[in-house]
DNA sequence: ATAATTTATTTAAACGTTTAAGTAACCAGG
DNA sequence: CCTGGTTACTTAAACGTTTAAATAAATTAT
């Protein structure tokens, strides 16, 4: 492979005019300008990454952290998440160095190696979760880096998330539209801190359109099609004055649940009780009926995410640390042509 | 940061001393090694990454191509085959640089600029295509580079491919095994490599079964939920004594199809009309009945690509360039339970 | 006791860049 | 004609390693 030396002696120059042409910058006399590039086209020289990285003392790489999902259940966002950050990254040059983790076990080795070998400039952290070792060890050591999604909210750390909140606020809303009075949720455990922001736009939206929230309408569990379904079940077990005729589901795999447990009693999914996901998994859409669900902003996040990573490792501030971006709704069918006061069933 | 400089003042050596400690490859005196240690330790020191490898001429990372997939599909592969390559990779201390890439589109000059600037030293590319320009130019310029997947059948390059000949054989074998007689094939158009290697599958099943295959048995067309419903309805619509009381569908997608037609003629999947998919996506399990797939052998076709790619970068020659690996049947109630013999409906 | 060998360490070059500092050559102003 | 300032380029050091070659000290052989 050529180096910067071969083509300054086909050119006739040294190698420190070589660099110069190519950088541009420092002034170079036409004459040799043109005999450099007609050299480098020649050899088809490109100036070689690790040398320069060296000398920048950057590496041009930045780590991203994710959560590999078990082989049973879906990521629906890995693809397009990380092609985003693939593509603003190189736009500053820079490239992508996955890194997957599992977000129970600590291994922090791993990461101080990637950053005390200086094989990357800065870390990208998804799948948070509430005392996530990764941003306590990056705060702790001061490395450059961005999460997305939040985590203990005592600490300080720059961050992209979903606004869960306004999600489930907009999809609340949508199904008091349809005329719905009696909504039930279907969330995760109290200790899930997403789950609780989710869980506090239904109760805002709720409190906003002046409906009291019967706590019985409020089921939490683990993040499953099987324990949407139970849920559901109790939902549907209330006594007919109180049973819901909607159901918010904070992720489409326990909205999956939730219809099958509708189904199975002989209700029509969207005709009898109305239902709504959360992530837009592709499935939802070839579901019987397809699901109303709830779109992340993947691709906003992404830049989002980058943009500011990049700023940290330039050393500059960011004009804001905290980012909320809301996911979009998309109506289908299982939230559409309700009767919420058709005669009470079963 | 610190450096080996700062390590060999510490411990009152020469750097090449530390050098030699750090990587045990010139025998140095008890006391020293312990002296260096212990400045090691105290610095926190670790060899940088970039310029150990400016001296080793290479960046220790493989590129990693893989096609992005419309937001409206789901890619059930990337999140572990990723996790496997940065695994394995890992274990011989090399990273994976992430590239997405439109294969339809011909972009060489991003991947000249990875090579040319020494960025990767090799590559691994997967979602191939018959006519793939990746491989060719790879090939071309004679870089180390396996395929998952394969290609033009004359271009001789290092591949790992799901044996999808085999899988679509078993999973043909095992309806046969079930009573069924008529099967049908949705499959993917004439230039689908994939498709037809597939499609052989289901010819060999069949002929080994004795049975004589109806042309109208064979439906091809787009990748897509919608043409599988298509093709199902062709099937369906067939005289009862040529229908098909069985459809193997090419993929996961298309068998979701499938399944939608037989249940929109008031039919049962798996009791009147049995149904196999490909890929053993996560919603496979989820679907109503679930659904019959075949598993890609994932993380084997992972580590065997990485291992052989780290062989081309050492400059070995491959013990063998083509593998295939036979994904795995796994059977639900969409297949079984059937009644082939049943009264012919409609 | 001296030469030859082994052992333990250092010196210095190299990897391929960038860039500060140095040096000619040229030109205008006095 | 000399000085001072541009302009256009070169020299050389540096980035943080590895490693061949050199060297000094200790050990063994003669």
């Amino acid at each position: 492979m050529a180096t910067i030396k071969d083509v300054a002696r086909l050119a006739g120059v040294s190698i420190a005019t070589v660099s110069y042409v190519i950088n541009d910058t420092v002034p170079v006399s036409e004459a040799t300008r043109k005999r450099v590039w007609a050299a480098i086209r020649e050899l088809g020289y490109r100036p070689n990454a690790t040398a320069r990285n060296l000398k920048a003392g950057r590496s041009r790489l930045i780590g991203y952290s994710w959560a590999p999902i078990p082989p049973d259940q879906l990521n629906p966002v890995l693809d397009e998440f990380l092609h985003t950050l693939v593509q603003v990254a190189s736009e500053a040059d820079y490239h992508i160095l996955p890194f997957p983790c599992s977000p129970d076990q600590v291994q922090v080795e791993a990461y101080e190696e990637l950053v005390y070998t200086g094989r990357v400039d800065g870390f990208i952290v998804s799948d948070t979760n509430f005392d996530d070792w990764r941003i306590a060890y990056f705060m702790d050591i001061g490395f450059p880096f961005v999460a997305f999604g939040r985590a203990n909210g005592e600490w300080d750390f720059p961050y992209v998330d979903v606004d869960g909140a306004a999600g489930i606020r907009a999809a609340t809303e949508h199904l008091l539209a349809q005329g719905h009075r009696r909504i039930g949720l279907i969330g995760w455990p109290e200790d899930s801190l997403t789950g609780n922001y989710r869980l506090q736009g239904y109760l805002e939206a709720m409190e906003e359109a002046g409906i009291p929230v019967d706590p019985d309408w409020v089921v939490r569990g683990e993040h499953s099609a099987h324990f949407g379904r139970l849920a559901a079940g109790k939902l549907l077990d209330l006594p007919a004055d109180r049973r819901p005729t909607a159901i918010v589901a904070l992720s489409d795999l326990m909205a999956i649940g939730a219809m099958a447990e509708v189904q199975a009693r002989g209700l029509e999914v969207g005709r009898d009780v109305a239902i709504t996901g959360f992530d837009d998994s592709p499935m939802a859409q070839y579901l019987h009926p397809p699901l109303t669900s709830l779109r992340q902003p993947i691709r906003e996040i992404g830049r989002k995410v980058v943009e500011m990573v990049l700023r940290l490792i330039k050393g500059q501030e960011l004009e804001e640390r905290h980012v909320l971006l809301p996911p979009k709704l998309v109506v289908r069918e299982s939230s559409r042509g309700a009767r919420p006061c058709a005669p009470t069933l079963g």
